[in-house]
DNA sequence: GCGACTCTGACGGTGCGTTATAGTTG
DNA sequence: ACAACTATAACGCACCGTCAGAGTCG
């Protein structure tokens, strides 16, 4: 019979744990004695306090142990406990040498670019919305404002209701760079749903997981932003999945001053 | 101005999230409302949490980003940073492997061998211990008992004061396996230090890393139990440093019955 | 009777979902 | 006035170190 403080020694667990185990009923010392509450196990319980180490070892939860224990009868349970185990340690393996290249790739920005983290570039997956689009080819990037003057003359009739939040995106769906005759779709984000008009098209978008880099200030910066993000994007091992936008948080509908815009790049980007 | 539900809909951060950083001081909206507490967030604060969702993905904690935001000024600090997480989650990710490793050999015992577990190796740590000792070339593993003998006649008048807890030891020097002329050494663990009889030496043994495993009944096992031990061993990356020796947590000495031995097996090893 | 053990109970740290109750906005 | 927001506060989970105050063993 050994008290918890020489099962604690022999069998490399701290009396803390034992006293857990017990509580929680993981291992039950052999005899407790009921006036003292001491506890005493016996040598042969080592052999149940190593498989317990054995599994915590591979991963195991606590509780994912217990369960394994009262039916440790069966090999096969067993076995696929293990099997799955498996599974989920390569996942997590693959979770962490995404976050090792994030943070290589973050160093690298850092000490080649010299750049100050001034974007960061996260991913995330903009949800289903319903917009209200207008889609031209346009001589220039200077024209986008027109654009936004078709959508906003021909629905001032009928009065559209902002979802919530509200937010005006500009696509641009040339797949090369274009200096003139630039394709350009712009959106705003509505409540409901609401007719055509001839040159506005109201729509439902498919959710997108996007990279997106947040840019404060004036839009002379985005051509550093969007090489930023790109080349983000191929170090992180995603691939481009359709056209990148603009998401106008601040624009210069909304303040006067540049250095106030708030404009978010969005790569639709996939997995791999 | 935003309100919370709009900002967290825009940066993909729960709302209790957006609160919780509020409260511990990582990002607190433009302006609280004094009267109500409602939070209003600026779209200038996309960038902020941007920046904070990244290094998250990253892998740091909440505490380390806010101390990384605080003397944000300084690339040097997130480029050190940066390389120390770097450092971080290399080990983490050898620790993963090496639960892997575990994993994958339990599934080739449990599937080869058929082996139910009835014996788990973990890898531990013998700290330093105060020793009285008997090493002798016996004619066969038989006359271990003889070895014993000595140790207890000759040590009788000294009035030994067992280490708490006290166990046996017995290790086998020889390098390779004999059947005749063995090298064996054995061990009982004692409080103090004591003098030297003719064949009795009272030494301190340095700490060890052993991996081990524990045999519950007849001795008629062993052989088995070094097997998995030893091949265990190998498939996780260790290498044999030392003789191994057996544990006597309970004995002929200490019960008639053989089923109620207890026996650990040791293999001193390394990493690597 | 003294030192070394053991007992119970509780806090803290991490990041976040969840829920209950109550006040606010449009 | 009613729906949709927002606020605070607190529990829970998983694992474990640590501390305090009280009782026990040799």
């Amino acid at each position: 019979m050994l008290r918890i403080g020489d099962f604690s020694k022999l069998s490399r667990v701290s009396i803390r744990m034992l006293r857990y185990y017990d509580e929680m009923g993981l291992l039950k010392p052999a005899v407790t004695d009921p006036f003292t509450a001491y506890r005493y196990y016996n040598e042969a319980q080592l052999s149940t306090i190593a498989r317990i180490t054995a599994l915590k070892e591979m991963g195991f939860g606590l509780t994912a142990i217990q369960e394994l224990n009262t039916r440790y009868d069966s090999m096969e349970a067993l076995c696929q406990a293990l099997t799955l185990k498996r599974a989920e340690l390569m996942e997590q393996s693959e979770r962490m040498s995404r976050q090792l290249r994030l943070v290589d790739t973050a160093i690298e920005r850092l000490r080649k670019d010299h750049i100050n983290m001034n974007y960061s570039v996260t991913v995330k997956e903009i949800p289903e919305r319903t917009v209200i689009s207008v889609r031209k080819i346009i001589p220039s990037y200077e024209q986008e404002g027109m654009l936004w003057g078709m959508l906003m003359s021909e629905t001032a009739a009928l009065s559209i209701q902002d979802s919530d939040p509200c937010y005006c995106t500009a696509t641009f769906h040339d797949a090369e760079y274009k200096e003139a005759d630039v394709d350009v779709e712009v959106q705003k984000t509505v409540k409901g749903s609401y007719p055509n008009t001839e040159n506005v098209v109201c729509k439902v978008e498919p959710p997108v997981q996007v990279a997106s880099a947040i840019c404060k200030g004036a839009y002379t910066q985005m051509d550093e932003v969007n090489q930023a993000v790109a080349s983000w994007v191929r170090d992180n091992g995603y691939t481009f999945a359709g056209p990148m936008f603009n998401i106008y948080h601040v624009s210069p509908y909304e303040t006067k001053d540049e250095n106030e815009y708030v404009t978010e790049v969005c790569y639709p980007v996939a997995k791999l």
